[in-house]
Order: structure tokens, then sequence, then C-alpha cells
DNA sequence: TTCGATTAAATCGTGTGCGATATATCTACC
DNA sequence: GGTAGATATATCGCACACGATTTAATCGAA
């Protein structure tokens, strides 16, 4: 089953990342949302989700425990203010770097090298992508 | 980042799969759990657990589901009465049939012949395994 | 044989995911 | 400029996952 090799990879995924991410005091889905932001901070709720294919119901408090954390601030955007902007703080930008060897390590714990890896992202993006469509 | 293909690859697998198990009144998880009663009944849920590779705190719930919904039993092994041991009722047997041409929606739904899906379920399966182990 | 260690489930608490609904703001049309 | 519909976020409820602890039953060694 197809089904259940991805089902129990991804799980697999989050556990072998637990290691590297319980230093930090990040979840894995914690960890996404930060590196969105990393990529470009100043960024909106559902730009986030847009990224991450989540809704507010999720990320609204997965976004409150950032902030209670000090990654991040959480405010009304003062020219639409049905939207909130997410900036990280300054220890939020510091987080970077230290969680800039974690890909890293997950790829030697994959036990990949990186066209492998490159290889099967790409397969899995299009599996996802033609899933989504139907 | 791979480790973001297979998560999103992962949660787009399972909103594919609602609207095929939505009808039976399943969540993926639970379809998952009967799928190994229907290929060996009368399975403890140490057993099951250690097939998806879940735990009692996650299984005995998603169980009791199953058991309130009539698709299964729960009892003690009269032999060792610290196991509880899943029986399928004849509901839950008939559901198999039922349940018999969702896998073949699913490729349909992914866009791949069996070679092709065996080929990528092996590869995760593969990498899953070597994530585990370290 | 008896009592400590091991094992199997269950329970509890926290953090996602996600459907459904609510609330507040904005936009467009009259 | 006032109001209906659209949009962005938040809230609520339920079902996983999983770490930590609890409870009950079994095993094993002195």
């Amino acid at each position: 089953m197809l089904c259940f090799a991805l089902y129990s990879a991804a799980h697999a995924m989050q556990a072998a990342y637990k290691p590297l991410l319980d230093p930090l005091g990040l979840t894995y889905p914690q960890y996404l949302a930060l590196a969105a932001l990393w990529a470009r901070d100043a960024q909106t709720v559902g730009q986030i989700g847009a990224t991450l294919h989540l809704d507010s119901n999720t990320l609204t408090p997965l976004l409150k425990r950032l902030e209670q954390a000090g990654w991040i601030t959480r405010q009304r955007d003062s020219a639409d203010e049905r939207q909130v902007r997410l900036h990280l703080t300054a220890a939020g930008r510091q987080l970077q770097e230290k969680a800039a060897e974690v890909p890293l390590c997950f790829l030697d714990l994959a036990g990949l090298d990186r066209e492998q890896a490159a290889a099967l992202r790409d397969e899995l993006a299009a599996l996802r992508d033609r899933m989504r469509r139907r």
C-alpha cells in the first residue's frame, strides 16, 4: 500500500526530526512556520497558510505558541485590519542560525545524498499536486 | 525540502482518501486498523500497534470508536488477561467488500499505475526504515 | 513461593489537523 | 454613504499522535 508507506514515512520523519528540534523547543509544524518566516519576514497568517497548506484553525494556536515562546510577534495590519502580520523577533532571527544544521542532520539521518533527496522531493511534490487537483 | 514534500504529500493523501472513506464512516487511521484486521482477524492491540507503529495511547480510543460503530469487538484474552483481542463483527467483515475499491480509486486519483506506485512505495518504505533505525 | 521486574493496555495532557461556524473588516454596488 | 457580499482570522469540537504515568497481569529468580 503506497498510502501506508507515505503515512508511516511521514510519521518516521517527524520522529527523526524530534531530537533535532527538541533542543530548540520547537515542534515540526512550528519549525515549518518559522522556516517560512526565515525565508520572508512580515508575512500574514494567510500567506503562511498558503505555503504550508494550513488554515487559520490550525495556524492561529500554533502562532500564538510561537509568540508566547518569544520567536515572533503578531499584530493586525494597520492598512487592512482583517489581516494579522507576523514578524520575527531578534530571538526568532537568531534561532535560524541554531536551526541551520537541522536539514543537514536530517539528510544524514535519512541516508540520502543531496541528489537522491532532491529527486524524491520532486516526485513527492508532483504526486501531492496531482492528489490536490482531483 | 524533502521533509516538507513528505509532510504535505501525506496530508494530501489523507485529504484524497476522505471522499472515499466518508461514505463508509471511517477516518484514514481507522481504515488502516480495520485493514490490519481484514488481513488477519483476532489480533491484539499490541499486534495492530506493531503493524501501524502506533501505541495503545493512540489505538485504545480509536479502537473504542470502531467498537462503538459496530465494526469490531474488544475483549480481554482469557489466557493472558493483560491483552485485549480484537475481532471483526459480521458488519466489519462485510465492510471489507465495500472498501475493496478504495485503493483502486486512490491509484487513479494519484495518477500512478501499479508499477509506479509499487516503486514509490518501496522507496518510501526503505527511507522510513532507515529513519527509524537511527 | 513470593516478591520485584516486566509486559500490555489504559489514562492523561499537549499539540496538531480540519470541518463548521462566528466575528470583524473591507469592497462594491446602489 | 449605506448595505450586501466577500475576505481574513479566530473559535469550537472531534480525532489523531505521542510522551509520561498508572493499573493490572504475568514472569522469574532467590
